[in-house]
DNA sequence: GCTTTAAAAAGTAATTT
DNA sequence: AAATTACTTTATAAAGC
């Protein structure tokens, strides 16, 4: 009984440790990303839990924290791309993207689809747009889901392309370019998925001098 | 409950198509083999032990490669019959007994993956899919189609919304159309598959 | 885990013309 | 801005790091 509680106090504090220095960690990242209370709480719950499950055995703690942060953000609703958590974190996008697999897996983590919607608030706010055009763009987001346009679309790549949309319809000029770039996606992406939006949901686009 | 299908679409009673893409196979020969010599002696080989411990060896028409290992086993890929496998292994070592390499006893061939693609010719709402679906993972951000795990047979497809699929992991060929009719079934029994007449009246902008 | 090989799906990306 | 090439995902064996 007494080596029971030895052992069992051994992981205890090698659990401690890990969740000392991870916690670290988290600080620093979401603080890169400028997260909030709730994103970085629900992150340190995630991790806690990927600990007591012994998840993080042979994967480095940065990883598994990044992962932990990737799916915080898309419960609190408030997406990041992995490549954006992946620019500030030694894990490259495609450790992020295992931890992020075996972190859904293991807990049993129900993840919602990632929804274009949910891009538009940070992105909107990062171009300087109005609450108006935001709620432009949400509404054409949620259309273009109705008339099967977003499957397999890049979530980031239509939410850009609908705020390009109610920028044009309300007079907030940003180019594609702008847009491309807070979004994480290239030019070419925002166009393609513009174009697909002008022709599918038969938008009048206010002619330019 | 047919009658209905008919009247409601006609396209979602015509048969997938499917199609294998790629034949990956293991072939055991019993005899260790010199790669270094094999180097020498046979034309357009590829050979870099720092890399990778194999030799590269391609056929053209059709376009089969072979991965040689010193062991005397080897991985076969790029055919797309069992039938094409097996000539191609007889390609692949007549050539090497034409250069002086001789490979004596017959070669066990098995079969470890077969690649398959489909199309059922009806698109598939992947969201619902998602979330009707088991063991499946659908993230749009890093891939467009819906990965699913099958049980039985047990094979993984790749789902696209536009109702085609890869079917890969199966050993026999029978698994992949067992496959197909497997999720064919479930997803039109899950009500993922879209009838032309339901992405209908949307809410409009202006 | 990685290295190498083949092939498809559809989206995105990086280059080239 | 269109065309080309290339990478994302899946499975699978081989021998070795």
């Amino acid at each position: 009984r007494y080596r029971k509680w030895q052992i069992r106090s051994r992981i205890q504090s090698s659990i401690d440790r890990n969740l000392a220095q991870a916690m670290n960690e988290l600080d620093r990242l979401s603080n890169q990303l400028h997260l909030n209370r709730a994103v970085r709480e629900e992150a340190a719950v995630i991790y806690r839990k990927a600990v007591e499950k012994g998840l993080v055995r042979g994967r480095s703690i940065e990883s598994v924290i990044a992962a932990s942060v990737y799916v915080a953000c898309r419960l609190k609703k408030l997406p990041r791309t992995l490549d954006e958590i992946s620019l500030h974190t030694r894990a490259n996008r495609k450790e992020i993207a295992r931890c992020y697999r075996l972190l859904v897996k293991e807990l049993q983590l129900k993840v919602p689809i990632a929804d274009p919607i949910d891009y538009i608030p940070r992105m909107g706010s990062l171009l300087d747009l109005s609450g108006k055009a935001m709620n432009i763009a949400a509404r054409i987001v949620k259309i273009a889901k109705q008339k099967a346009l977003t499957a397999g679309k890049d979530p980031a790549g239509l939410a850009a392309a609908a705020i390009y949309v109610a920028t044009l319809l309300e007079n907030e000029k940003r180019t594609q370019k702008e847009i491309a770039n807070i979004a994480g996606v290239t030019e070419v992406t925002v166009r393609n998925r513009y174009k697909e939006l002008v022709n599918e949901l038969k938008l009048d686009i206010p002619e330019e001098d | 409950m047919l009658m209905v299908c008919y009247m409601k679409k006609t396209n979602s009673i015509s048969k997938p198509v499917v199609q294998i893409e790629n034949i990956v196979a293991t072939v055991t020969l019993d005899q260790q083999l010199d790669l270094h010599e094999i180097e020498r002696k046979v034309p357009r080989v590829e050979y870099n032990p720092d890399q990778f411990p194999g030799l590269v060896f391609r056929l053209d028409r059709p376009k089969i490669t072979a991965l040689i290992f010193k062991s005397g086993k080897m991985v076969v890929t790029g055919s797309k019959s069992t039938q094409e496998l097996i000539t191609a292994v007889k390609r692949i070592i007549k050539t090497f007994y034409n250069h002086g390499i001789k490979i004596t006893g017959r070669p066990k061939i098995q079969i470890q993956n077969i690649v398959a693609s489909a199309n059922l010719n009806v698109d598939v709402n992947l969201e619902d899919a998602a979330y009707k679906l088991e063991n499946n993972m659908y993230e749009p951000e890093q891939f467009p189609g819906l990965i699913h795990r099958m049980t039985d047979p047990y094979v993984v497809l790749l789902i696209f919304s536009s109702g085609k699929m890869v079917i890969t992991g199966a050993k026999r060929e029978e698994e992949v159309s067992k496959a197909v009719e497997n999720i064919y079934k479930t997803l039109k029994e899950l009500d993922c598959l879209v009838t032309k007449s339901e992405d209908e009246q949307e809410e409009e902008f202006f």
